[in-house]
DNA sequence: ATGCCTATTATTAATAGA
């Protein structure tokens, strides 16, 4: 019996600051598996009580200050395939984690900013994209329906930038790392909401700065990539945008998909 | 070229974010 599945992604910068923000899309968005970035918060401190109580089993990889990431699964916890991209042992920034959940192999990222470059953060970024593309085409060949969420900051395109030209050397940006995205998505992915959405304007960050949020002067860095065994179940896809305009918000939005599977 | 705004950590200023 086909059945659909909501998976979202959300930088919530902040998972202790953001909580009611949170609960409150939790209980609204209703979507079975989420991936979190930027929990800002070590490992003891995350939130595991008041989002069990929402309905959700988490599995999170924290950080004191930091990055940190999670995987939630409404009513089920997501099974840790593993918590570290493979490739390099000196990196001990959380930022990636892996479950299986739903039948599905769920990759939860938060590509390093990369600023400012040229430097050694804009190289750590580029070393961390290398692993990426090396553990994703590792996925590819498993054939298993993968979706690898999270927050990659970088924009694909022109189209998903609000002002190109100013951003053109910054390390969201750059060519290196567009080349990179494109390299990955040549792997086999797809970017789910730019194909359900082609030549559109859809961003799911805008600065704190500048009531750039009032303006849509937005980017679109969060990404849902698909396997090539899981593309066929997309169904719809899309950013919800009203959630960065409530009190205290995070500064990026939610961004789901739906699958058939 | 830089600040703007925000969360965190360590003590009212620094750091990182994008």
């Amino acid at each position: 019996m086909p059945k659909t599945l909501k998976i979202a992604t959300f930088n919530i910068n902040g998972v202790r600051a953001r909580l009611s923000r949170l609960l409150e899309w939790l209980e609204e968005a209703k979507p079975d598996v989420v991936c979190l970035q930027e929990l800002k918060a070590p490992a003891e401190s995350f939130p595991e009580g008041a989002i069990r109580d929402a309905g959700y089993g988490a599995i999170w990889h924290g950080q004191k200050s930091w990055n940190g990431v999670a995987i939630l699964a409404r009513g089920e916890l997501p099974i840790e395939r593993r918590r570290v991209l493979p490739g390099d042992p000196e990196d001990v920034h959380s930022r990636y984690i892996e479950a299986d959940v739903r039948g599905l192999v769920v990759g939860c990222l938060y590509l390093p900013n990369g600023n400012p470059a040229p430097g050694p953060k804009f190289d750590y970024k580029l070393r961390w994209f290398d692993r990426l593309h090396a553990h994703a085409g590792d996925l590819l060949k498993s054939r298993a329906p993968v979706v690898l969420a999270g927050d990659y900051n970088v924009m694909p395109t022109d189209l998903d930038v609000y002002a190109p030209e100013r951003w053109r050397d910054d390390a969201l940006f750059r060519p290196e790392v567009r080349d990179a995205y494109a390299n990955l998505l040549a792997q086999g992915w797809t970017d789910a909401l730019r194909t359900m959405h082609p030549g559109e304007r859809i961003y799911t960050f805008w600065d704190y700065f500048r009531n750039a949020f009032a303006r849509n002067a937005g980017l679109r860095i969060d990404h849902l990539l698909l396997s090539p065994a899981l593309a066929p179940a997309l169904r719809a896809a899309g950013v919800d945008c009203h959630a960065r305009a409530k009190e205290k918000p995070s500064d990026h939005a939610p961004t789901w998909v739906t699958l058939t599977v």
